[in-house]
DNA sequence: AATGAATGAGATTTCATTCAT
DNA sequence: AATGAATGAAATCTCATTCAT
């Protein structure tokens, strides 16, 4: 019944399993769909019994719970030496864009499944899940960048909340929507795009025939 | 079985009916949630017996379809007038922004419970809901706006595709989110940060002077 | 609400509609079985609402009982001339069996509906609808001519019971169920075939190389 | 969801469950009729929720299968020693009718079961249930019988397929509504008059003498 | 640590029937 | 006489979860 040690914290083997599993659940979820995705189906792909998924994780929550933290430290381990190689402001945005992009592709069920728990899962008491767990805020954060850039004076006044939900949407819905529609997509070249619009839309305004820097 | 009269039209205490049922589909997908959103949930705030669902629509994917129609032929009646007062592409650009942006605060529930459909939903062979409904793609068109920006000179060159997805999940996934959060936003702010991004993003840029780092 | 006259006897047009529907659900169950002829599916066929059904029989039993009464009485119509005609028990079996052969074939759905209903129907307690028929016994009765032979010596000694039941099943169903596996039947042969076998099979027994008659 | 162990193969637990349901489901079927036997009223025999049902089989007519299959596997051991026993022609038709009718008696619900489930179990898409089944035909087959006897000069000449279908419906159908009947009915005696007509009716016919009216 | 078996709750859908018009 | 609309009951099936082994 329980899956720890007896002074509470974990062993190897159970977080190796709890690990395999959540895998295959992003897997599932990122296949067929949240709704779709039924424990059973989870079980099926990582190979074991419907009621191991259930010794392991107290309840379905748990689990998509861990696939949630599973996809941020993941992203997060991911993005990190991108960020910090990038000096400036617009470095960091392009890192920020071109990196999210690879990761999207590398970790693309990891990504998926993130976007159908966010989108889909309630807790019991029917709040969305997202707001129930106890997550730290994701990192690296796009509004952090462009914060920066605005008090470093490369990017010009605007509301960060806005500009960065529309990056940010850009990458995780939009590109996936584009991904979906045509899977053979030239990342590189959307990734540009978006630099460009981005570029000119955020750096500081000429009023004049100026320039920024 | 069916719901229509005796010559194959349908009544108009039918259509009525379908209607209401329909705008208590959207409401509880848009409250509760696509999962949980279950026809015996749309039933009980139609006020009527699970049944009578059945009786109006042959089945779950039908109501969806319908509702799916509803908010197509809103959009495009709600967004017609201002598209067809804004003469520039700019204008209409601006006109698409707002429009869509007060389409969806008007039509809250009717939007949600579109992305939630055009989501999540499956037909019984698997394929998304969506793909199988015979609709006409969806006006206006973003697409068509920067088209035509681009060939009247009021906006640089870029890919359309690219950019069009940007403007419209800034305005269907991000602004919703933003709503989510913070449901006091100001929208009219909103809506012209947006503006002004877009603006800067696509206008043509000047050759002499302005350059990025 | 009333099917009746107020003298309790039924109009003219009613019974035309109880016929028409009654041979629309013999024609539903010989099609699609008795499982989905459902009231609707009747209703369908006879093309009125599925409540004028409804109208115009107490419940789906009445219904039944309808369509097993007009075949009873369809049957006996259609035998009664063939079977006084002939004089002998040998001609009037030979007339039974070539005559019912001809009905089955030439009410098809009538008789496969009889079958069915007479196999599946249940009345409310679970008894089957049959028994709860006011019917009387079909005629011609094959037991009745074979009785009538064995008191004019046409044919030997047996139990009528039994005989009388193998040769009703023969054509009911053995014939039905060839008719099913293979509708180009020759069913002239086949009648000529079964004529053979019961003749030799009920004719009085020749002692030593003896004869009949 | 699959009621197999993790290597495909089935447990003997849960053979022994299959096998008891599949047996509460015959005896359901036999009492009250095909269209009454509901997945709830097999469970409520079996003494199990309606999804311990649903969790051995996998849809109602993979539970109906089971039932035609335990069937056919019953009859062909229970007539097996029977069948070897009897050398000639005529002996081997005379085990078949006690043989067939010693089954009826001692296995009546799953014969019962059977008649209903090839009369009116469909498939999904309309078709008999038994036409999707994967059955191998049912031994000992009174057609093979038959033909024996013809080579072997036992019995005269006739077509099998139409004298086969006889004895079948003789015993499986007329029979079976003669003991629904008189539940009291010798069955010895019944047999004996069924060996008797059909001796006569198969027999070769002696040339000399023997004429029919 | 693992799992086969079991189960209650609930999902969608069908059906015979009722009733106001 | 006819019917559109409504409905409760029940059918099949799925699912997350529990528990004895």
């Amino acid at each position: 019944m329980r899956t720890k040690a007896s002074d509470g914290r974990r062993t190897f083997t159970d977080l190796a399993r709890r690990a395999q599993i959540a895998q295959c659940a992003a897997e599932a979820i990122a296949e067929v769909g949240y709704a779709d995705a039924s424990m059973a189906e989870i079980a099926r792909r990582a190979g074991v019994a419907k009621s191991v998924v259930s010794y392991h994780f107290a309840d379905k929550q748990e689990l998509l719970g861990e696939v949630f933290r599973t996809a941020l430290a993941t992203y997060a381990e991911f993005m990190q030496p991108r960020m910090d190689a990038a000096p400036s402001a617009f470095g960091k945005l392009r890192a920020y864009l071109a990196g999210t992009a690879s990761y999207i592709i590398e970790y693309r069920s990891l990504h998926l499944a993130v976007i159908e728990i966010a989108f889909n899962a309630t807790s019991a008491d029917g709040r969305p899940l997202v707001a129930t767990l106890p997550l730290q805020a994701p990192r690296p954060s796009i509004e952090e960048i462009l914060l920066q850039g605005q008090r470093d004076g490369e990017f010009r006044d605007f509301d960060v909340t806005v500009v960065g939900g529309v990056v940010r949407s850009a990458l995780t819905h939009s590109m996936v929507m584009r991904l979906r529609a045509d899977p053979g997509t030239d990342l590189g070249a959307y990734t540009e795009e978006l630099m460009r619009l981005f570029d000119l839309g955020i750096r500081p305004v000429t009023t004049e025939g100026g320039t920024s820097c």
